[in-house]
DNA sequence: GACATAAAATACTAATTGGTATGTGATGGC
DNA sequence: GCCATCACATACCAATTAGTATTTTATGTC
């Protein structure tokens, strides 16, 4: 990688860092710049401005992070009740990159910036419908195969599914993790129910 | 109500109302003043800082509203099913005080300042624990009255009602009001398989 | 090694931030 | 009618904000 391209993702990488902490509009680009070896000149030079900047993190750090833990899991599952689960389970008590109290990245820049900014909101929708997609498919290939209720209706439980992340991350912020397992326990009930 | 407390309660109201489509970050004390018949002066006779017209916000304004909303509906379930499900649908679909696109007061508060500020995180601890005691009571209620199967588990199923909701608002931030009956549809089936 | 351009460093600016210092008119108790 | 204190109003301040203008240093190509 050229030194400009690590320059670049250095940005975008402690810029993840520290939205991810304190959110996007409480970091200011003199937070990310004393927090790396880069100066000013540097930042505006890779990018035009800090929303410019905002979109390439969502872009090329986010959305790369949030494939492997949410949608690669799903790919190829044989029994979609427990893939799903571990999906979940992986997301909330695996996951190293996660801190309880500052919640999901995601999630938090949506509750954020969705409504502030259409093109945020239009680039954290992506990230949305490939979860959306990759848990709905799931499922219907769970019907397909006589693993899931003929009932069911996939889109329902795909939407059900992702609020309950969500609502949970939200909670996790302020009750700490014992929540998570408490949730956990819920969503194995609900998900059995589907079988 | 003295002259005082009329400008107090002014403060408290636009400061909701602005932070609810806003954050609580991004308004400024300056928006407030600019917005109502008030001054700075008048601002900082009333509350000592900004952090603490935020907790009088939450406790004064955003703590009856929610009760109204979210507990008052519950009290003296006779069919707790329903009840609850009229509940998240009066919370979603009929109360008038909510845009979708800025989701719910109470969560967005939660998402954006319980990671970052203690005495926030408190406060809002509160208006949760509201809500999941009035669930989990109407639950223990419905199985006692033979309404609710004896295997449900009311903590578990208050949080996972309660994780749904903030999920449903956040994904509300992206998608509109579509979701919300999605969403609703999935519940009335989940509070089904509870009885 | 000359040269063009890419990449970055430095110094600045106007606007905005939370908060303060100080002054002033109204109000109520005696 | 005096006086204290309440309830504001006005003018300010230092720090921080996103962004710009200008200069300097690397880097690749011939």
């Amino acid at each position: 990688m050229s030194k400009a391209a690590t320059t670049r993702l250095m940005i975008l990488q402690k810029a993840f860092e520290l939205i991810y902490a304190n959110g996007y509009q409480a970091t200011s680009i003199d937070d990310i710049i004393t927090n790396t070896a880069v100066t000013k000149g540097a930042f505006f030079y890779h990018f035009p401005n800090k929303d410019e900047m905002g979109l390439a993190m969502i872009n090329e750090v986010m959305y790369p992070g949030m494939h492997a833990a949410m949608v690669l899991p799903l790919i190829n599952a044989t029994n979609p009740i427990l893939e799903i689960y571990k999906m979940m389970k992986g997301l909330l008590i695996e996951n190293p990159h996660f801190i309880v109290k500052y919640g999901c990245p995601a999630i938090n820049l949506i509750e954020e910036m969705s409504p502030l900014n259409s093109t945020f909101n239009k680039a954290l929708s992506k990230l949305a419908n490939q979860w959306q997609e990759a848990i709905e498919l799931t499922i219907r290939n769970g019907k397909a195969a006589g693993k899931v209720r003929k009932d069911v209706n996939a889109t329902q439980t795909a939407f059900f599914i992702m609020s309950g992340y969500g609502g949970i991350r939200n909670l996790g912020k302020l009750y700490g993790k014992d929540c998570y397992g408490v949730y956990l326990k819920e969503l194995k009930r609900y998900l059995a129910s589907l079988q």
